[in-house]
DNA sequence: ATTATTATGTTGAATGTTCAAACAATTAAC
DNA sequence: GTTAATTGTTTGAACATTCAACATAATAAT
Protein backbone atom coordinates (compact mmCIF):
# COMPACT_ATOMS: atom_id res chain seq x y z
CA UNK A 1 0.00 0.00 0.00
CA UNK A 2 1.02 3.04 -0.75
CA UNK A 3 1.76 5.81 2.58
CA UNK A 4 -0.59 8.88 0.38
CA UNK A 5 -3.52 6.16 0.21
CA UNK A 6 -6.52 7.13 1.85
CA UNK A 7 -8.45 4.89 -0.51
CA UNK A 8 -11.31 2.56 1.28
CA UNK A 9 -10.55 -0.92 1.07
CA UNK A 10 -10.98 -4.41 2.12
CA UNK A 11 -10.24 -6.59 5.29
CA UNK A 12 -6.75 -8.43 4.12
CA UNK A 13 -9.10 -11.49 5.14
CA UNK A 14 -11.79 -9.98 2.16
CA UNK A 15 -9.07 -9.19 -0.01
CA UNK A 16 -7.60 -12.36 0.04
CA UNK A 17 -10.99 -14.24 -0.89
CA UNK A 18 -11.53 -11.50 -3.44
CA UNK A 19 -8.15 -12.19 -4.98
CA UNK A 20 -8.13 -15.54 -4.88
CA UNK A 21 -11.71 -15.55 -6.59
CA UNK A 22 -11.32 -13.41 -9.18
CA UNK A 23 -7.41 -15.74 -10.23
CA UNK A 24 -9.56 -18.94 -10.07
CA UNK A 25 -11.84 -17.53 -12.26
CA UNK A 26 -10.02 -16.16 -14.48
CA UNK A 27 -7.76 -19.45 -14.26
CA UNK A 28 -10.30 -22.07 -14.62
CA UNK A 29 -11.77 -19.73 -17.67
CA UNK A 30 -8.54 -19.73 -19.21
CA UNK A 31 -7.91 -23.37 -19.29
CA UNK A 32 -11.17 -24.39 -20.64
CA UNK A 33 -11.25 -22.05 -23.53
CA UNK A 34 -7.26 -23.12 -24.29
CA UNK A 35 -8.43 -27.10 -24.45
CA UNK A 36 -11.40 -26.47 -26.38
CA UNK A 37 -9.82 -24.08 -28.84
CA UNK A 38 -6.17 -26.53 -29.14
CA UNK A 39 -8.18 -29.43 -29.42
CA UNK A 40 -11.53 -27.99 -31.05
CA UNK A 41 -11.03 -25.06 -32.63
CA UNK A 42 -13.91 -23.84 -31.09
CA UNK A 43 -14.89 -21.06 -27.88
CA UNK A 44 -16.17 -21.69 -24.38
CA UNK A 45 -19.08 -20.36 -26.12
CA UNK A 46 -19.49 -22.13 -29.28
CA UNK A 47 -19.27 -25.40 -27.06
CA UNK A 48 -22.10 -24.02 -24.91
CA UNK A 49 -24.11 -24.09 -27.53
CA UNK A 50 -23.80 -27.52 -28.89
CA UNK A 51 -23.92 -28.55 -25.24
CA UNK A 52 -27.21 -26.92 -24.71
CA UNK A 53 -28.54 -28.25 -28.26
CA UNK A 54 -27.90 -31.41 -28.00
CA UNK A 55 -29.33 -31.92 -24.93
CA UNK A 56 -32.80 -29.76 -25.94
CA UNK A 57 -35.66 -32.10 -27.10
CA UNK A 58 -35.19 -32.33 -31.19
CA UNK A 59 -31.83 -31.13 -30.72
CA UNK A 60 -33.00 -27.58 -31.55
CA UNK A 61 -34.27 -24.24 -29.42
CA UNK A 62 -34.93 -20.78 -30.12
CA UNK A 63 -33.16 -18.19 -29.94
CA UNK A 64 -34.82 -16.68 -27.32
CA UNK A 65 -35.00 -19.53 -25.18
CA UNK A 66 -30.99 -20.44 -25.33
CA UNK A 67 -29.81 -16.77 -24.92
CA UNK A 68 -31.63 -16.50 -21.44
CA UNK A 69 -30.60 -20.57 -21.02
CA UNK A 70 -26.80 -19.65 -21.47
CA UNK A 71 -26.85 -16.38 -20.33
CA UNK A 72 -25.89 -14.70 -23.35
CA UNK A 73 -26.95 -11.46 -24.72
CA UNK A 74 -29.10 -11.90 -27.68
CA UNK A 75 -25.89 -10.70 -30.20
CA UNK A 76 -23.55 -13.14 -28.66
CA UNK A 77 -25.63 -15.37 -29.30
CA UNK A 78 -26.57 -14.37 -32.80
CA UNK A 79 -22.97 -13.61 -34.14
CA UNK A 80 -21.95 -17.18 -32.50
CA UNK A 81 -24.48 -19.36 -34.30
CA UNK A 82 -24.02 -17.47 -37.70
CA UNK A 83 -19.97 -18.64 -37.29
CA UNK A 84 -21.43 -22.33 -36.51
CA UNK A 85 -23.68 -21.94 -39.11
CA UNK A 86 -21.10 -21.51 -41.78
CA UNK A 87 -19.27 -24.58 -39.90
CA UNK A 88 -22.09 -26.66 -40.89
CA UNK A 89 -22.60 -27.48 -36.85
CA UNK A 90 -26.42 -25.62 -36.92
CA UNK A 91 -29.14 -24.70 -38.92
CA UNK A 92 -31.23 -21.67 -38.66
CA UNK A 93 -35.17 -22.17 -38.97
CA UNK A 94 -38.28 -20.03 -39.19
CA UNK A 95 -40.20 -20.49 -36.11
CA UNK A 96 -43.79 -21.53 -37.54
CA UNK A 97 -45.82 -20.46 -34.20
CA UNK A 98 -44.25 -17.07 -34.31
CA UNK A 99 -43.03 -14.97 -37.34
CA UNK A 100 -40.01 -13.47 -35.54
CA UNK A 101 -38.31 -16.26 -34.37
CA UNK A 102 -35.45 -18.30 -35.32
CA UNK A 103 -35.14 -22.14 -34.77
CA UNK A 104 -31.44 -23.04 -34.22
CA UNK A 105 -31.15 -26.95 -35.23
CA UNK A 106 -28.44 -29.12 -33.88
CA UNK A 107 -27.19 -30.85 -37.50
CA UNK A 108 -25.59 -34.41 -37.80
CA UNK A 109 -22.30 -32.88 -38.27
CA UNK A 110 -22.85 -30.70 -35.07
CA UNK A 111 -23.71 -33.60 -33.08
CA UNK A 112 -20.77 -35.43 -34.04
CA UNK A 113 -18.71 -32.77 -33.42
CA UNK A 114 -19.77 -32.20 -29.76
CA UNK A 115 -19.81 -35.90 -29.17
CA UNK A 116 -16.07 -35.78 -30.40
CA UNK A 117 -15.30 -32.75 -28.59
CA UNK A 118 -17.20 -33.58 -24.91
CA UNK A 119 -14.80 -36.22 -23.20
CA UNK A 120 -12.11 -34.12 -24.09
CA UNK A 121 -13.60 -30.84 -22.25
CA UNK A 122 -14.90 -33.07 -19.50
CA UNK A 123 -11.65 -34.49 -18.36
CA UNK A 124 -10.22 -31.14 -18.52
CA UNK A 125 -12.70 -29.86 -16.12
CA UNK A 126 -12.15 -32.77 -14.15
CA UNK A 127 -8.47 -31.69 -14.07
CA UNK A 128 -8.59 -28.07 -13.55
CA UNK A 129 -11.82 -27.68 -11.25
CA UNK A 130 -12.67 -31.05 -9.31
CA UNK A 131 -10.22 -33.23 -8.90
CA UNK A 132 -8.15 -30.77 -7.06
CA UNK A 133 -10.90 -30.32 -4.43
CA UNK A 134 -12.22 -32.83 -1.67
CA UNK A 135 -15.91 -34.10 -2.03
CA UNK A 136 -16.64 -31.88 0.87
CA UNK A 137 -14.76 -29.09 -0.85
CA UNK A 138 -16.92 -29.49 -4.16
CA UNK A 139 -19.75 -29.54 -2.02
CA UNK A 140 -19.10 -26.36 -0.42
CA UNK A 141 -18.32 -24.76 -3.82
CA UNK A 142 -21.53 -25.61 -5.23
CA UNK A 143 -23.03 -24.22 -2.00
CA UNK A 144 -21.69 -21.15 -2.32
CA UNK A 145 -22.05 -20.41 -6.26
CA UNK A 146 -25.60 -21.35 -5.98
CA UNK A 147 -25.56 -18.67 -3.29
CA UNK A 148 -24.02 -15.69 -5.10
CA UNK A 149 -26.39 -16.66 -8.29
CA UNK A 150 -29.64 -16.62 -6.46
CA UNK A 151 -29.19 -13.48 -4.61
CA UNK A 152 -28.77 -11.94 -7.51
CA UNK A 153 -30.79 -13.40 -10.56
CA UNK A 154 -34.00 -11.78 -11.30
CA UNK A 155 -35.88 -14.58 -11.83
CA UNK B 1 -30.25 -35.21 -22.14
CA UNK B 2 -30.93 -36.68 -25.85
CA UNK B 3 -31.45 -40.03 -26.09
CA UNK B 4 -28.77 -40.84 -28.72
CA UNK B 5 -25.83 -39.19 -26.77
CA UNK B 6 -23.44 -41.72 -25.65
CA UNK B 7 -20.99 -38.32 -24.53
CA UNK B 8 -19.21 -39.23 -21.46
CA UNK B 9 -20.32 -36.54 -18.59
CA UNK B 10 -20.16 -35.35 -15.49
CA UNK B 11 -22.26 -36.93 -12.53
CA UNK B 12 -24.74 -34.91 -11.27
CA UNK B 13 -23.68 -33.20 -8.56
CA UNK B 14 -20.33 -32.70 -10.28
CA UNK B 15 -22.04 -30.92 -13.10
CA UNK B 16 -24.10 -28.93 -10.87
CA UNK B 17 -21.00 -27.77 -9.08
CA UNK B 18 -19.00 -26.90 -12.50
CA UNK B 19 -21.77 -24.99 -13.89
CA UNK B 20 -22.66 -22.99 -10.37
CA UNK B 21 -19.07 -22.09 -10.66
CA UNK B 22 -19.01 -21.39 -14.02
CA UNK B 23 -22.30 -18.98 -13.82
CA UNK B 24 -21.32 -17.43 -10.58
CA UNK B 25 -17.46 -16.50 -12.46
CA UNK B 26 -19.72 -14.87 -15.45
CA UNK B 27 -21.67 -12.88 -13.05
CA UNK B 28 -19.20 -11.55 -11.02
CA UNK B 29 -17.09 -10.78 -13.58
CA UNK B 30 -19.70 -8.82 -15.21
CA UNK B 31 -21.29 -6.95 -12.54
CA UNK B 32 -17.50 -5.58 -11.82
CA UNK B 33 -17.28 -4.50 -15.08
CA UNK B 34 -20.79 -2.91 -15.68
CA UNK B 35 -19.86 -1.07 -12.65
CA UNK B 36 -16.35 0.01 -13.58
CA UNK B 37 -17.87 0.82 -16.94
CA UNK B 38 -20.79 2.73 -16.12
CA UNK B 39 -18.91 4.97 -13.21
CA UNK B 40 -15.24 5.22 -14.21
CA UNK B 41 -15.69 4.63 -17.84
CA UNK B 42 -12.94 1.66 -17.79
CA UNK B 43 -12.69 -2.48 -17.81
CA UNK B 44 -11.62 -4.26 -15.32
CA UNK B 45 -7.96 -4.61 -17.04
CA UNK B 46 -7.45 -1.02 -16.63
CA UNK B 47 -8.41 -0.85 -12.70
CA UNK B 48 -6.32 -3.78 -11.86
CA UNK B 49 -3.74 -1.84 -13.93
CA UNK B 50 -4.15 1.29 -11.92
CA UNK B 51 -4.71 -0.86 -7.91
CA UNK B 52 -1.13 -2.63 -8.78
CA UNK B 53 0.82 0.52 -9.41
CA UNK B 54 -1.05 2.62 -6.75
CA UNK B 55 0.23 -0.34 -4.26
CA UNK B 56 3.68 -0.21 -6.10
CA UNK B 57 6.73 1.18 -4.09
CA UNK B 58 6.97 4.66 -5.69
CA UNK B 59 3.76 3.85 -8.16
CA UNK B 60 5.85 2.10 -10.53
CA UNK B 61 6.45 -0.95 -11.84
CA UNK B 62 8.24 -2.65 -15.08
CA UNK B 63 5.68 -3.86 -17.30
CA UNK B 64 7.20 -7.63 -16.89
CA UNK B 65 6.58 -7.71 -13.23
CA UNK B 66 3.15 -5.84 -13.75
CA UNK B 67 2.22 -8.47 -16.38
CA UNK B 68 3.17 -11.35 -13.50
CA UNK B 69 1.41 -9.92 -10.78
CA UNK B 70 -1.96 -9.27 -12.50
CA UNK B 71 -1.27 -12.48 -14.97
CA UNK B 72 -2.31 -10.67 -17.94
CA UNK B 73 -0.14 -11.48 -21.09
CA UNK B 74 2.51 -8.65 -22.18
CA UNK B 75 0.71 -7.77 -25.20
CA UNK B 76 -2.64 -7.49 -23.39
CA UNK B 77 -0.94 -5.21 -20.67
CA UNK B 78 1.20 -3.42 -23.39
CA UNK B 79 -1.87 -2.08 -25.15
CA UNK B 80 -4.01 -1.54 -22.22
CA UNK B 81 -1.10 0.69 -20.60
CA UNK B 82 -0.90 2.48 -24.07
CA UNK B 83 -4.78 3.35 -23.60
CA UNK B 84 -4.08 4.96 -20.26
CA UNK B 85 -1.27 6.86 -21.14
CA UNK B 86 -3.76 8.70 -23.64
CA UNK B 87 -5.94 8.74 -20.55
CA UNK B 88 -2.94 10.66 -18.69
CA UNK B 89 -2.78 8.08 -15.86
CA UNK B 90 0.42 6.56 -16.78
CA UNK B 91 3.39 7.27 -18.15
CA UNK B 92 6.07 5.27 -19.60
CA UNK B 93 9.75 5.55 -18.89
CA UNK B 94 13.11 3.34 -19.68
CA UNK B 95 14.19 1.52 -17.10
CA UNK B 96 17.84 2.82 -15.85
CA UNK B 97 19.28 -0.83 -15.44
CA UNK B 98 17.95 -2.49 -18.56
CA UNK B 99 17.40 -0.96 -21.84
CA UNK B 100 14.59 -3.05 -22.94
CA UNK B 101 12.91 -2.65 -19.76
CA UNK B 102 9.67 -0.01 -19.88
CA UNK B 103 8.68 1.31 -16.32
CA UNK B 104 4.94 2.42 -15.86
CA UNK B 105 4.85 5.01 -13.64
CA UNK B 106 1.27 5.87 -12.49
CA UNK B 107 0.72 10.01 -12.89
CA UNK B 108 -1.26 11.92 -10.32
CA UNK B 109 -4.31 12.60 -12.49
CA UNK B 110 -4.19 8.05 -12.36
CA UNK B 111 -3.91 8.69 -9.00
CA UNK B 112 -6.90 11.22 -8.15
CA UNK B 113 -8.75 8.90 -11.05
CA UNK B 114 -8.22 5.12 -8.69
CA UNK B 115 -8.79 6.93 -5.63
CA UNK B 116 -12.32 8.41 -6.70
CA UNK B 117 -12.98 5.13 -8.41
CA UNK B 118 -12.00 2.33 -5.35
CA UNK B 119 -14.69 2.74 -3.22
CA UNK B 120 -17.36 2.39 -5.39
CA UNK B 121 -15.95 -0.91 -6.42
CA UNK B 122 -15.37 -2.07 -3.15
CA UNK B 123 -18.68 -1.55 -2.37
CA UNK B 124 -19.70 -3.48 -5.55
CA UNK B 125 -17.60 -6.64 -4.67
CA UNK B 126 -18.96 -6.60 -1.35
CA UNK B 127 -22.39 -6.31 -2.52
CA UNK B 128 -21.85 -9.15 -5.34
CA UNK B 129 -19.30 -11.58 -3.67
CA UNK B 130 -18.81 -10.56 -0.04
CA UNK B 131 -22.05 -9.50 1.63
CA UNK B 132 -24.25 -12.75 -0.28
CA UNK B 133 -21.61 -14.82 2.23
CA UNK B 134 -21.28 -16.38 5.47
CA UNK B 135 -17.98 -15.32 7.14
CA UNK B 136 -16.99 -19.69 7.15
CA UNK B 137 -18.41 -19.23 3.54
CA UNK B 138 -15.79 -16.81 2.78
CA UNK B 139 -12.99 -18.61 4.19
CA UNK B 140 -13.98 -21.89 2.19
CA UNK B 141 -14.16 -19.79 -0.71
CA UNK B 142 -10.71 -18.52 -0.15
CA UNK B 143 -9.76 -21.96 1.20
CA UNK B 144 -10.85 -23.41 -2.64
CA UNK B 145 -10.14 -20.78 -4.67
CA UNK B 146 -6.58 -20.89 -3.21
CA UNK B 147 -6.32 -24.81 -3.94
CA UNK B 148 -7.20 -24.46 -7.33
CA UNK B 149 -4.81 -22.09 -7.67
CA UNK B 150 -1.67 -23.76 -5.99
CA UNK B 151 -2.48 -26.89 -7.86
CA UNK B 152 -2.25 -25.39 -11.32
CA UNK B 153 0.42 -22.61 -10.99
CA UNK B 154 3.46 -22.75 -12.55
CA UNK B 155 5.24 -21.28 -10.03
C1' DA C 1 35.36 -9.01 -30.59
C1' DT C 2 31.78 -11.09 -33.34
C1' DT C 3 28.15 -13.83 -33.68
C1' DA C 4 24.30 -16.47 -31.93
C1' DT C 5 20.82 -16.88 -28.43
C1' DT C 6 17.71 -15.41 -25.20
C1' DA C 7 14.78 -11.90 -22.90
C1' DT C 8 11.72 -7.63 -22.91
C1' DG C 9 8.19 -5.10 -25.12
C1' DT C 10 5.61 -3.45 -28.89
C1' DT C 11 2.84 -3.81 -33.04
C1' DG C 12 -0.79 -5.27 -36.47
C1' DA C 13 -4.05 -8.57 -37.97
C1' DA C 14 -7.67 -11.76 -36.65
C1' DT C 15 -11.29 -12.97 -33.60
C1' DG C 16 -14.87 -12.32 -30.12
C1' DT C 17 -17.91 -9.26 -27.28
C1' DT C 18 -20.66 -5.40 -26.51
C1' DC C 19 -23.45 -1.55 -27.64
C1' DA C 20 -26.65 1.08 -30.29
C1' DA C 21 -29.40 1.04 -34.26
C1' DA C 22 -32.23 -1.26 -37.43
C1' DC C 23 -35.74 -4.42 -39.07
C1' DA C 24 -39.73 -7.35 -39.01
C1' DA C 25 -43.64 -9.40 -36.78
C1' DT C 26 -46.75 -9.34 -33.02
C1' DT C 27 -49.80 -7.22 -29.76
C1' DA C 28 -52.33 -3.28 -27.88
C1' DA C 29 -55.00 1.16 -28.46
C1' DC C 30 -58.37 3.71 -30.24
C1' DG D 1 -58.88 -1.57 -39.19
C1' DT D 2 -55.13 1.69 -38.78
C1' DT D 3 -51.75 3.30 -35.89
C1' DA D 4 -48.76 2.85 -32.11
C1' DA D 5 -45.96 0.20 -28.90
C1' DT D 6 -43.55 -3.97 -27.83
C1' DT D 7 -40.91 -8.17 -28.73
C1' DG D 8 -37.41 -11.18 -31.15
C1' DT D 9 -33.53 -11.12 -33.81
C1' DT D 10 -29.94 -9.42 -36.70
C1' DT D 11 -26.40 -6.14 -38.17
C1' DG D 12 -22.29 -3.05 -38.14
C1' DA D 13 -19.11 -0.24 -35.59
C1' DA D 14 -16.22 0.18 -31.57
C1' DC D 15 -13.39 -2.00 -28.37
C1' DA D 16 -10.61 -5.68 -26.02
C1' DT D 17 -7.82 -9.90 -26.25
C1' DT D 18 -4.95 -13.09 -28.46
C1' DC D 19 -1.49 -14.69 -31.59
C1' DA D 20 2.41 -14.30 -34.51
C1' DA D 21 5.91 -11.36 -36.14
C1' DC D 22 9.05 -7.83 -35.20
C1' DA D 23 12.58 -4.73 -33.01
C1' DT D 24 15.94 -3.96 -29.65
C1' DA D 25 18.95 -4.91 -25.80
C1' DA D 26 21.36 -8.18 -22.88
C1' DT D 27 23.85 -12.46 -22.34
C1' DA D 28 26.52 -16.45 -23.89
C1' DA D 29 29.66 -18.86 -27.07
C1' DT D 30 33.57 -19.13 -29.71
Amino acid sequence: MAATTEVQWLTDDEQATWRAFNLASRLVDGALDHQLMRDADMGHTQYAVLVALSEAVDHRARMGDLADLLQYSPSRLSHAVRKMETNGWIERRKCPSDGRGQIAVLTSVGRQTIEQTAPGHVDEVRRVVLSPLTATQQAQLRNICETLLGGNQTT
